[in-house]
DNA sequence: TACGCATGATTGAACGTTCTGTCAAGTATT
DNA sequence: AATACTTGACAGAACGTTCAATCATGCGTA
């Protein structure tokens, strides 16, 4: 049977629904066994030392949570009418991705009550992507395309004024009534942030 | 004894504690117990059917969670240079409330699996903040103060700029390294906001 | 004042269930 | 025959919850 041949990956996919959907302590290794079609829950601690390991080799398989960025240093120099909706539709379109969604769940979800992965996860994704953001910001001031201003601000105010429209998405439905498209969202916002920042004369 | 009076409170307090810290799973009725200074776990049935409607009522009991905007009605009118900063401004104000970041934990780590209470947090709280938002930017556009746009995008924009910054108080202390004070982003933020939006010549 | 008693509050022990993790025995494949 | 994998049964602990018994307190009655 070829749904048989990877027994592990079988096991880490169910694990990951269930972990994302339940929690850590919500998710038990029955339901697990049982989501991954096995007919004995045994069969989970033959692949994984113990829940907590398993838990684990979730969070590294699905880790990647590719940083929505391609290539760096690439855009350092390009104009930033240019670069900031291409990352603002990167973000979305990473958020509108399912696989995506459980994982950001099950990471926001514990990271809720563990510390470690709380920092391992800013560190690895929100400092990363708003030093990112500052560095960049800093660079076009400097070539005189953005108004001078606290670029760890502005890193923070571009990333945070696509979050209310993502969280639409992956948590608050309710809030996706207005009928507000992310397309619509990206432009009206980045037009703001740019006017906001544009150079005086 | 004065702190004996009110058992159901002390009961209350614990969980509060408990939940927001373990989550509900992670939560025992033992742990809540011990952490209640009572001998004995059995008492808290007399004060909750089960360990279910004592998590209600800590939801209900601390819901509140009060609208960082007092009085709405009032600033409809008042200019947006002086409304937005005060906004931001109770925003952190209730967001750097230990008792309020307990409870934001509390109900996001929640709210990832339990799609009643993400709605329920969803309509009271984001639908609710957004809607005055987008209602205020439209009468500021209409008195001319504000340039026309989407305010349903504008609204997200703003509250969302003071998003990451919050983050760092409440999630990702690794966020908030760079030294950059609520102050400094408020202003900071706000002035690209008010500028992106400032009326044309 | 003294006594019997109702009532709310509290306790330790126990129950049934569910959980993680173990084990010996099995099957298939090489 | 040896190895890799799979299974049902099971041990031990922890879980939420129940229960009978006890305590403290106040009230009515003699």
């Amino acid at each position: 049977m070829a749904e048989e041949l990877d027994r592990r990956g079988q096991i880490l996919d169910a694990a990951f629904e269930e972990f994302s959907m339940k929690g850590f302590k919500g998710a038990t290794i029955k339901s697990i066994a049982g989501a991954a079609g096995l007919q004995s829950p045994a069969l989970i601690y033959w692949y994984f030392p113990d829940k907590e390991a398993l838990f684990n080799a979730v969070l590294t398989t699905h880790a990647p949570l590719r940083g929505a960025i391609e290539d760096p240093a690439s855009m350092m120099d390009r104009p930033p009418e240019e670069v900031l909706p291409e990352i603002a539709r990167a973000y979305f379109a990473t958020v509108n991705n399912p696989v995506s969604q459980r994982m950001m769940k099950l990471l926001v979800g514990e990271a809720m009550r563990r510390p470690g992965l709380a920092d391992m996860l800013g560190k690895a994704t929100a400092v990363r992507v708003l030093g990112f953001l500052k560095e960049y910001l800093s660079r076009q001031v400097e070539l005189g395309r953005l108004r001078p201003h606290d670029t760890r601000s502005g890193a923070r105010a571009f990333v945070g004024m696509l979050i209310p429209q993502a969280m639409g998405t992956i948590l608050f439905p309710a809030l996706r009534e207005d009928g507000l498209t992310d397309e619509a969202h990206v432009e009206t916002a980045v037009g703001i942030f740019l006017e906001g920042l544009r150079p005086k004369v």
